[in-house]
DNA sequence: AACGAACTCAACCGCCCCACG
DNA sequence: CCGTGGGGCGGTTGAGTTCGT
């Protein structure tokens, strides 16, 4: 009964890979470009099956990835393309694309749930004290809205995908020159993990730590509070979303000093994500089964 | 310092989709 | 049209790490 596995699992390696592992996967990837998984493991000798090459590569050494800490704007975004999108991992990644489908997956599952759902429980709150006027748009005007934003939206994406392709192409060099970057990160970890290394999220960190801390002293809240005010529960109370864009707006532009210039290229799906309301997908949709 | 709890995230599992013969 | 196989995806696991007592 069922699908025999995908290959032999006799003397199949399980487990974490080595830099060993990576570069093997790597210099095939660089001679024969991704896909045709199957062959890897029978051409390159390595002892692992074809899904978990396959994922190695898309996951870790894949070019372009970004690893750290997420800023408040991928947060946000991911927040509105889950409401959106539902638990489409790979379709919300499709609009990051230095992230993995895994990464936000992961993201979500340690961080963001547990973030909505206390901003799930300050909304009902708000709600009960302000219940006369918390549906400022009937789901009539709601939906009509959400769709022309979502035209909107994947004209734009097309339009930045486009431009990538014909201005950006990298060549397989340039590929391999970015995997070779993840395993040379690989490798100095292997060897040694230094004391006080500084992390690609140490920026961002300092950032969010230092506005968290601003805020603080300012507003007497707490690092949760703080947190709920940037991040835009205080438009439950703002009426538009110039108010929210411009309260994170500093936030936002700090994060993204570092980010790749492709990034630049979709900055009106961006645009149109932070302009999307958040409040009307808190208050209507987000919050039911899919949070719990 | 030691220990257990909580958290993180890379990797695996199994189902589904779709191209192809 | 149907069966098969490869690739993709979402859910889950568990080893390693961090945190709290």
């Amino acid at each position: 009964m069922g699908r025999p596995p995908c290959c032999d699992k006799i003397g199949v390696k399980k487990g974490s890979w080595t830099p060993e592992e990576d570069i093997i996967l790597v210099s095939y990837v660089q001679e024969h470009g991704p896909g045709n998984w199957r062959a890897v493991p029978a051409t390159t000798g390595l002892r692992r099956c074809s899904k978990s090459c396959r994922l190695r590569w898309t996951n870790y050494l894949r070019p372009g990835i970004k690893r750290g800490s997420f800023t408040l704007q991928e947060e946000k975004m991911i927040i509105q393309l889950q409401a959106l999108l539902g638990n489409k991992w790979a379709a919300i990644a499709s609009y990051l694309p230095e992230r993995t489908d895994n990464d936000i997956k992961n993201y979500w599952n340690t961080h963001l749930k547990k973030k909505l759902k206390k901003l799930q429980s300050a909304s009902v709150i708000e709600t009960s004290n302000n219940d006369s006027k918390s549906h400022s748009i009937s789901r009539g005007q709601w939906e009509k809205r959400l769709q022309d934003n979502i035209t909107t939206a994947k004209q734009a994406l097309r339009d930045a995908l486009s431009s990538e392709n014909t201005a950006e192409s990298p060549s397989s060099a340039a590929v391999y020159a970015y995997s070779t970057e993840n395993i040379a990160r690989l490798l100095k970890n292997w060897v040694k993990t230094e004391p006080n290394e500084s992390k690609c999220s140490s920026n961002v960190s300092t950032i969010v730590n230092s506005v968290c801390s601003k805020e603080e002293e300012s507003t007497g809240m707490d690092m949760n509070g703080a947190f709920e005010s940037i991040f835009g529960l205080e438009s439950l109370e703002a009426s538009n979303s110039d108010e929210f864009s411009r309260s994170a707006s500093p936030l936002v532009a700090n994060c993204e000093i570092k980010q790749e210039e492709n990034s630049a290229s979709l900055s009106v799906l961006e645009n149109w994500l932070l302009d999307f309301e958040m409040k009307d997908y808190l208050t209507d949709v987000s919050f039911d089964e899919n949070l719990v």
